[in-house]
RNA sequence: GGCGCAUUCGUCUAGAGGCCCAGGACGCAUCCCUUUCAAGGAUGAGAUCGGGGGUUCGAAUCCCCCAUGCGCUACCA
């Protein structure tokens, strides 16, 4: 039986595209980091952009913050907001005319139409569905709204949204290369999604396809709960005659009770909050890829190298995983204590021991006395250290009053000075 | 309510018709090492592969139904 995944040939430009709206948690970056390895892997390019097209919900310094938790798990873009590119600008409040340019040829088109609906008399018909049980309207009266009835609108001069026209027939079918199949949705079920609002800010929707073409992305890879907005892109495609990209639905990660998707609101797993703890990004990098995507059935322990070389798109598992830290921290160890040299552990440490005010920064500079003292104590203790920020705390009665012991006498009972200082 | 996706040890996973009365890892337990705590080593418990029907000589693997979970159903992404 031909049961062959389809993997990917040609180009390949892949992008990750966030929104502003606070921390980047756990999950995101490992969205990032699938799609990153997508381009790395088949050897194209990684671009980011940043999808602000929310005002109400857009968060201040938070595009700085994704950008460091990024970096800080060893994920970096050939093309972005700050490193420019050919196709910039890459954040999409700066592509306004574009989007707008393209709701209203859509317009022209006949695969989208005007609405003067509010927002406030399309909720009411939202909820008087939900109180009978009936699912929403997917259509807006204003779909078929005589050529007079637009004309009078027009001149009244209101705000109107630009609404996708599904059509009422047929059905639209993609292949999804995490799920391994072809998903297929009835039009008649699929709404008429608004795609510029009000304010002339476009939507997820239409901005997603207009940059993805314009951006020449090949693979569009993003997590599972877009797989039903799907239907709506492909018809932008086709309406504007662009060629569609491939697809790629990554599952989610869930809460650790399994009860619903990671959020913002669950702790432990917001990105920033695991340097400060002292994880190491290798260690993330190396656990996070195994929640959905797994080499062989035997081989956890990977350098983000072997991953890039080993990484397949056809390998990620369809179904999602549940966020628990468990693993992570044996890894973290693990790192720690037998894959890291002792110097490079000892640098890393030291900024925590800055923070404790154990060591300052001066008193401890690499090669210094002090630091040799501080990398002494560090190989005599790291299988212990599961984070960094323990350190402190574990090494602190080696500082107290500023007591020092002789560096020679700093040995584990079966060790000697000859094997330390070569384990250094 | 509608539509979609998912379902293998507590958790992450291997598994693409016979190699599987299901393998690895974390966690857990016991033992070894050890003055202690870790680390390391060894052993063990732990999944009738969500349930039920098919197809087949043979199914965790293919098909159907059901259940459950998750997602979408916003002028949020």
């Amino acid at each position: 039986m031909s049961n062959d995944r389809a993997d990917i040939s040609g180009p390949v430009r892949v992008r990750f595209a966030p929104s502003p709206t606070g921390f980047l948690h756990v999950g995101g970056v490992r969205t990032a980091m699938f799609s990153w390895l997508t381009a790395r892997h088949y050897g194209g390019q990684f671009i980011l952009r940043i999808e602000d097209t929310d005002q109400k919900r857009y968060v201040e310094g938070a595009e700085e913050d994704l950008k460091a938790s990024l970096r800080w798990a060893g994920i970096e873009w050939d093309e972005g907001p700050d490193v420019g590119g050919p196709h910039a600008p890459y954040r999409q409040s700066e592509r306004l005319p574009l989007y707008n340019q393209y709701a209203h040829q859509l317009v022209e088109m006949g695969c989208a139409y005007k609405s003067w609906s509010s927002a406030e008399e399309l909720d009411v018909e939202r909820k008087a569905a939900a109180a009978n049980h009936q699912p929403p309207p997917l259509r807006d009266r204003w779909r078929i709204a005589t050529p007079e009835q637009i004309a009078a609108a027009e001149a009244e001069g209101k705000p109107y949204t630009i609404r996708l026209k599904m059509p009422e027939e047929g059905s639209t079918s993609f292949y999804d290369f995490v799920k391994n199949e072809t998903i297929t949705f009835e039009n008649s079920r699929v709404d008429d999604t608004v795609l510029l609002k009000s304010d002339g800010y476009p939507t997820y929707h239409l901005a997603v396809v207009i940059d993805d073409n314009a951006m020449g992305i090949t693979h569009v890879m993003r997590a599972e709960e877009w797989i039903a907005s799907t239907p709506k892109h492909i018809r932008l495609y086709e309406c504007l005659g662009w060629p569609l990209p491939m697809f790629a639905h990554v599952p989610n990660i869930l809460r650790p009770d399994g009860r619903g998707k990671l959020s913002k609101r669950d702790g432990d797993v917001k990105t920033n909050e695991f340097w400060e703890k002292g994880y190491l990004p290798e260690a993330m990098f190396n656990f996070l890829v195994l929640q959905g995507w797994s080499y062989d059935e035997k081989t956890e322990l990977m350098s983000q190298a072997e991953i890039v070389e080993r990484f397949s798109l056809t390998r990620i598992q369809p179904s999602p995983a549940r966020w628990d830290i468990n693993k992570l921290n044996w890894m973290n160890g693990h790192y720690i204590n037998h894959i890291l040299t002792v110097d490079d552990l000892t640098r890393r440490a030291l900024p925590f021991m800055h923070k404790a005010g154990l060591l300052t920064e001066v008193e401890a500079l690499p090669g210094d006395d002090e630091y040799l003292y501080f990398q002494a104590i560090i190989a005599l203790l790291k299988d212990r250290i599961k984070v960094l920020s323990e350190v402190p705390d574990l090494t602190g009665y080696f500082f107290v009053d500023h007591l020092k012991y002789d560096r020679a006498l700093l040995l584990g009972k079966d060790k000697n000075a000859i094997s330390v200082a070569q384990a250094s």
